[in-house]
DNA sequence: ACGGTTTTTTGTAATATTACGTAAATTTAC
DNA sequence: GTAAATTTACGTAATATTACAAAAAACCGT
């Protein structure tokens, strides 16, 4: 909600401005003010105030209250700043799980669930499945390998870009290539992207939408988070990867129903004699 | 909030209930009606609404509205309820994404940040490290070796059981191994931990509290995420580990201030060219 | 155990507050 | 200088709150 206000400044007339400015300054203690004080306080006429309210999808400035108070709510994250080099081990903490369901409610709140649908749907189909990944996304590979291993799908995850194009070559129509990348810039995944579906594969990115590699791809789940990746290690892209690729496998082992029941529980046996107890 | 209103409502009169029950049924619906609908609805008087109101601490009817909404905001994951064999795609999306988000409210809540801090130590004083971790655990060990390397330290990762007991016997004082376990009883990791101890480096478990790897170790950061290992995947678990790593790595970076940056900007220098443009 | 008293609870009505729409005035831009 | 847009002033309608009175419930003595 402030971030939208803020957006959408240049955007507001001068006296909408100043009520703008006074709601940014100031936010909780709108949620206390009639509208009249609050046309006071910012020295405009209550009209103003109410177009301003109108202006953001709400009704009324008790509406747009409400909202307010809702996006205040979920909002001790409102920091978007980033780690200070003053930071102590607490702040940092705090910062970055703040960051992090940010994130989380960024990725809800933007991704499209057709697409999640369709990827599932192409998941379903693959008679096999690879996936691709480097840097930061091939652990993110060789996590989604381990997951879709629970299927019964010949699966295989690639971390190094010499298999990974002799791989993407091989494939076949019907087989599914996942390639994954924060930046979609990584020429290598890019590459590998484009053999595959030259194979006849169907090739699903996850990736940050509109860059060469969502292009490339038959299907892109766009994963867009915020994070100067340049200067940083990319820390919640790849939360966000890892989220949308549990999501996918949740999504495939509901319509895949209870048919490979029989297979998991060999896995859960196999598993057992390594476990300790107390 | 609507928690404070149901714990109450024993002490609550009989048309206060009858308040509290149409609240607790519709909160969302609450908020867009007036004093008077509510009252007409809930079969009250508006003034019952309004005392109803005040024994929440709020100073009446319209302030209510607001706290409830800033309840309700931060509260659609007020479900703990599990992915359902019924549910559509929309709706384990929903459901994940509101577990990752209460996931890590928890860990925010639940962690000890002193643990943290020494965790840090540990690492900032280490000569070499090594992170062990199986299965899903694996690819968080690697993802970790990823984000470490960038520090001038060596440091290595292994999936391997056997790989993990040749390199943890070979340890000395000065090492550090990070052991990465959700269950914290994968006996391979234990018997990792025990003999890197044995070796004498410090032993860092990322686990559950309370389990025979924190035993084994000289440090645990406890992870506890309610999660059914032995039915599901490890999700939100292996997510809270990553969240974890990622705040060592980051502290570790703040610890040690700007003397390896040459050493970043080198790594920098030669991922750009393998980079694509637009 | 019953009827009267006190306390609590509830509803009615009046009042005060708050917000909204309309129309006029000011400002701004051309 | 005029037309458009924007802001403001005012009046009205809706909404919430207070004060008070009636009803119900609990309490108590006989």
């Amino acid at each position: 909600m402030l971030a939208q206000i803020e957006s959408s400044l240049d955007q507001l007339s001068r006296s909408e401005r100043k009520v703008a400015a006074f709601v940014l300054g100031d936010a909780s203690r709108v949620l206390s003010m009639s509208i009249a004080r609050l046309a006071q306080e910012a020295d405009v006429s209550e009209p103003t105030v109410n177009r301003f309210c109108r202006t953001f999808s709400a009704t009324g400035f008790p509406d747009f209250k409400l909202k307010l108070a809702q996006s205040l709510a979920s909002g001790p994250m409102l920091t978007t700043a980033m780690v200070a080099d003053t930071d102590a081990i607490p702040e940092i903490f705090a910062k970055l799980t703040d960051k992090a369901i940010r994130s989380v409610q960024d990725l809800k709140s933007s991704i499209d669930v057709l697409t999640l649908e369709r990827a599932v749907d192409l998941f379903c189909q693959a008679r096999q499945v690879a996936f691709f990944g480097m840097g930061a996304s091939g652990s993110v590979a060789r996590d989604a390998q381990h997951k879709f291993f629970r299927f019964n799908v010949p699966v295989v995850a690639y971390e190094d870009g010499l298999m990974q194009r002799m791989h993407a070559a091989a494939m076949k129509t019907g087989d599914l290539a996942v390639v994954i990348s924060h930046t979609g810039r990584t020429r290598a995944m890019v590459e590998a992207a484009t053999f595959a579906r030259e194979a006849g594969a169907s090739v699903l990115a996850i990736t940050r939408s509109d860059t060469p590699l969502s292009r490339a791809a038959t299907l892109t789940v766009s994963v867009d988070v915020d994070e100067n990746t340049e200067l940083y290690i990319p820390m919640m892209s790849r939360l966000m990867q890892l989220l949308v690729l549990d999501v996918l496998v949740t999504g495939v082992a509901q319509k895949r129903g209870t048919d490979f029941q029989p297979h998991l529980a060999r896995i859960k046996q196999a598993l057992d004699g390594t476990r300790l107890s107390d």
